[in-house]
DNA sequence: CTTGGAATGTCAACAACACTGACATAAAAT
DNA sequence: ATTTTATGTCAGTGTTGTTGACATTCCAAG
């Protein structure tokens, strides 16, 4: 095997092509999974990923404008506004004209929409809890680290800035 | 210091909404960075994701079926096929007829294949060692656990599958 | 050997959702 | 008054998923 240098410092990281290969099946086999509870329900309803999404963070930052919302997401304003329209359309999202600037559009979700939200949370909440469960505490912090260090470092300071609303807003 | 304010030293399952919820979009924009990368080099091309998992697959496993490809990728053969025929009239994949049973193609790839695939790893490996270094070994530990954990069981076992293949083929 | 069913793979049409480009509207900023 | 910003809309395109219909091949029963 490839470990044979163990008494070097360099060993202690086994970034062999091998071990980095299953890194990126793991990746993307779970990524299946993570996404494969709420593609059940969005189905159900007759909307896709692109609603999650959108309903997801409209949750997480209620009040949020669309511009806000199209660089979290990282899509185009008119990929957005596609599903938006039909959410808004089916009375699960609200827009409220801006006081101080009334160019913006804040979202909030309706009782309609929180409620699907809540289903489609607790079905996603309830595998990662089970994966949490299965592999203890100390994994998943190690879990978390990896994932913050792959993203992007907007996406970074994206994932930061939701995470510092939730305790001061 | 802004990594996480209690996360390392507890044994403790902190599996409050509000953590699993910051797992989830940690999941999210990660995944976004993970596929960024090779994004950029298809494109180049004129391929897609689809391409990208088809490619990774067929080098993993040459010589594999289509129907074999199918369940790992977990698409419909209709979706896959229309991927594979514009890699094979590129010249980047092989198709082999079964000897055994010519209803079966076996699929390999060429040189060309293997180059595009050996630039979309590299890309891909040095996002994830990159990740890796940062983290440690323990943590990528803890991460390649979660991950399995998230997995469907269906998709447990392919994952594994393609781990022992590469031991005895 | 022939026939019928199962497995495998291909072709065609359609839907979801991303993209670009062009344009309209309204309001804020200069 | 003009420009910039935020948003929305229309049209067109591409990738990737879907279903339905069909061709090919194998195997097994008659």
């Amino acid at each position: 095997m490839a470990t044979s240098n163990r008494s070097t410092g360099e060993a202690l990281l086994f970034l062999t092509d091998e071990q980095l290969r299953q890194g990126i099946e793991a990746m993307f086999f779970a990524y299946r999974g993570f996404t494969a509870d709420p593609d059940r329900i969005l189905d159900k309803y007759g909307y896709g990923r692109a609603h999650h999404r959108a309903i997801h963070f409209i949750n997480c930052v209620p009040g949020t404008t669309v511009n806000n919302l199209l660089h979290i997401l990282g899509v185009t304003k008119q990929s957005l506004n596609r599903v938006l329209r039909s959410l808004i359309e089916d009375g699960l999202v609200e827009v409220q004209v801006g006081e101080k600037d009334r160019r913006e559009r804040h979202l909030y979700l309706t009782e309609t929409g929180q409620s699907l939200e809540q289903e489609l949370s607790n079905a996603q909440r309830a595998r990662m809890r089970s994966a949490y469960r299965d592999v203890g505490a100390d994994a998943v912090s190690g879990f978390r680290q990896v994932l913050e260090a792959m993203m992007d470092p907007e996406m970074k300071r994206a994932y930061w800035k939701l995470r510092d609303n939730e305790g001061t807003d």
